[in-house]
RNA sequence: GGCCCCAUCGUCUAGCCCGGUCUAGGACACCACCUUUUCAUGGUGGGGACAGGGGUUCGAAUCCCCUUGGGGUCACCA
């Protein structure tokens, strides 16, 4: 338990799909402004709506936060972090707690039984919005009910949820970041407190599960501004104290549009349909499930799926949740980097830093009001400034733990010994940690199997005479007499080589031997790639491209 | 549509609260040139913003008002 009058955080996620980089966000300033001040940051899962909440979906929350760097003090215990004798941590768990402040609300007359059904609801809503006016709901009928009356339909088994009798006036919000902003009486309609399920909703279960915790700062995303005023109403019917809250502003694509998991969706499609594919690849999906996904905009792939369908189109999905770029091989520090600099800045000119400093130097003064848009290009050129400046064995392990966690087949094909000199040729051109994988397919592809691009082909093997082919032709009798197969020894015999043939210039050379032996024009630098080859690939390779492209 | 909030380069932002030091700073991106065995990196230089209109003031990016634009929210989702 933290010192009486210390500052506690939380994070609150619904565990539904994945931690995307907004709620990481929010994360990430509660946890330094708890950190930075000796508080306590406490992870709280509000799995209250039993439908879209599931275990899986927590336990990726959790792991992404740790992945983050992110740890907390109290909540579910997962590797070293959480506990805490505040709990239980996930609302599922805490019903009995909710129904006894519900009970108190319920006796003071601040809260009622209600019986419209959802229908009944919806059909009075959409009557509003026909009539250009704003909806409200009407209380009239359910607080003219007498005890009796509503005992006798519970009874006879009806569905109820519980509402709160909002009290009439204006509510002002006071807000650390916002300032100050106030809502007129009417604005706010009794909202449901519990609902038929016996789940409490949002509104309620927030309120009383800050109170009970004691958190004392409430960071969380501007959408919720408007919501802060249903909670204020709450505590004080309720007696509870006032945390201070933070409205964070939201962040947005590029494009201006909601960041979300459709986006996915919308590429694939897009890609399909410039290509007016009718029938799934095959191993994506299922013909009826790619059918009915291409006809309905709001049916979604699963990860899984899309994931597939990506590969098979060769097509880059956007990332979106944390564990998307974790895989595109972004460095944890720089996405907490990079995510604190949208919606934050030190000031004084100053963008790069680690968590540690977030720590010390955030303050809910510097927090931004504008909605930011993720940039992943000025992500990306963050995170290669880390790999880059980052020493070479750590390149190298990291790197290597990326490929073996996302690439086992490539890790299986080369030796430990190939990989390391892999890594370290491809070090300093590294923006991700997925890029030697992605780049350098060709290593691990058989002889016989390479690709050729053809255009690179063409330029670099065919032509007028002496033409790419003819010093490849010449050069491979060089190559299989050199005597180590390293690369000091190789770049020796191969610059001998082009001072005798090429004027001294490399590039006639290097480059139709970059082709023959990886079939484009891009790989890690040439004297590296050999060695990773070895002799018997990189001749045979040779020898494939020379009767490929030598024969008329 | 009602209500609430916001408004500086293409983007993230510094400056704004406490008007002059702002011919508005940095970063990413962009353009040009240079370096380079490919790719990438690196180096040098360049273009690029105070949404518009009214006030207040000797003086406004900074304070006030209006307009416009953007966002949020109006669920038995959180």
């Amino acid at each position: 338990m933290p010192a009486a009058g210390s500052i506690v955080t939380r994070f609150a996620p619904s565990p539904s799909g994945h931690l995307h980089v907004g709620g990481a966000r929010t994360a990430l300033f509660c946890w330094a402004y708890a950190k930075g001040r000796g508080g306590t940051f406490l992870l709280r899962i509000e799995d209250t709506d039993q439908k879209r909440s599931s275990d899986a979906a927590s336990l990726g929350f959790l792991k992404d936060l740790k992945w983050l760097g992110i740890d907390w003090n109290e909540g579910p215990e997962f590797d070293g972090c959480g506990g805490g004798d505040r709990g239980p941590y996930f609302q599922s768990e805490r019903l009995e707690i909710y129904n006894a402040h519900l009970q108190r609300l319920l006796e003071s007359g601040s809260a009622y039984y209600a019986f419209e059904t959802t229908e009944d609801l919806d059909t009075k809503r959409s009557a509003a919005k026909a009539k250009g006016v704003a909806y409200r709901y009407d209380r009239t009928e359910s607080v003219n009910r007498t005890k009796q009356e509503v005992a006798e339909l519970l009874a006879s088994g009806r569905s109820a949820v519980i509402r709160f009798r909002t009290p009439e006036g204006p509510i002002t919000i006071q807000d650390a970041i916002l300032g100050q902003a106030t809502l007129p009486a009417g604005e706010v309609d009794d909202f449901v407190l519990r609902k038929a399920d016996g789940f409490p909703t949002y509104h309620f279960a927030v309120v009383v599960d800050d109170e009970l915790m004691g958190v004392t700062h409430v960071l969380r995303a501007q959408e919720h501004f408007n919501n802060t005023a249903k909670h204020m109403v709450l505590q004080d019917s309720l007696g509870f104290r006032r945390p201070t809250y933070g409205h964070l502003p939201l962040i947005f694509n590029p494009d201006g549009s909601k960041m979300s998991k459709r986006d996915k969706d919308k590429m694939l499609r897009k890609a399909v349909t410039e290509r007016k594919i009718s029938q799934p690849p095959t191993n994506t999906v299922s013909q009826e499930e790619f059918s009915a996904w291409l006809a309905g905009k709001n049916v979604q792939l699963e990860h899984a799926q899309a994931d597939r369908l990506a590969a098979a189109l060769q097509v880059v999905l956007p990332e979106i949740n944390v564990d998307d770029f974790r895989r595109s091989g972004y460095l944890p520090e720089v996405m907490c980097n990079f995510l604190a600099l949208n919606g934050w800045s030190p000031g004084e000119n100053r963008e790069k830093f680690d968590n540690a400093f977030l720590a010390q130097a955030f303050d809910l003064s510097r927090v931004v009001k504008t909605p930011a848009k993720f940039d992943r290009v000025k992500l990306l050129s963050f995170n290669c400034d880390a790999i880059t400046g980052m020493p070479r064995d750590e390149f190298v392990n990291r790197v290597r733990n990326h490929g073996h966690a996302y690439h086992s087949d490539f890790m299986r094909k080369l030796s430990a010994e190939q990989f390391d000199t892999l890594a370290a040729a491809s070090h300093e051109r590294s923006k991700t940690l997925d890029d030697l994988f992605r780049l350098n397919r060709f290593l691990v592809t058989d002889d016989q199997a390479v690709c050729f691009d053809s255009k690179a082909a063409e330029k670099n093997l065919q032509g007028a005479e002496p033409n790419g082919l003819s010093h490849l032709r010449a050069l491979r009798g060089v190559l299989s007499e050199v005597k180590a197969w390293d690369a000091p020894s190789l770049e020796g015999a191969i610059k001998a080589f082009a001072e005798a043939h090429t004027a001294g210039q490399l590039g006639k050379v290097a480059q139709p031997l970059r082709v023959a032996v990886s079939g484009t024009t891009v790989s890690p630098p040439i004297f590296d790639t050999l060695v990773i080859l070895g002799r018997g690939s990189t001749l045979a390779r040779v020898d494939r491209a020379l009767q490929m492209f030598g024969t008329h």
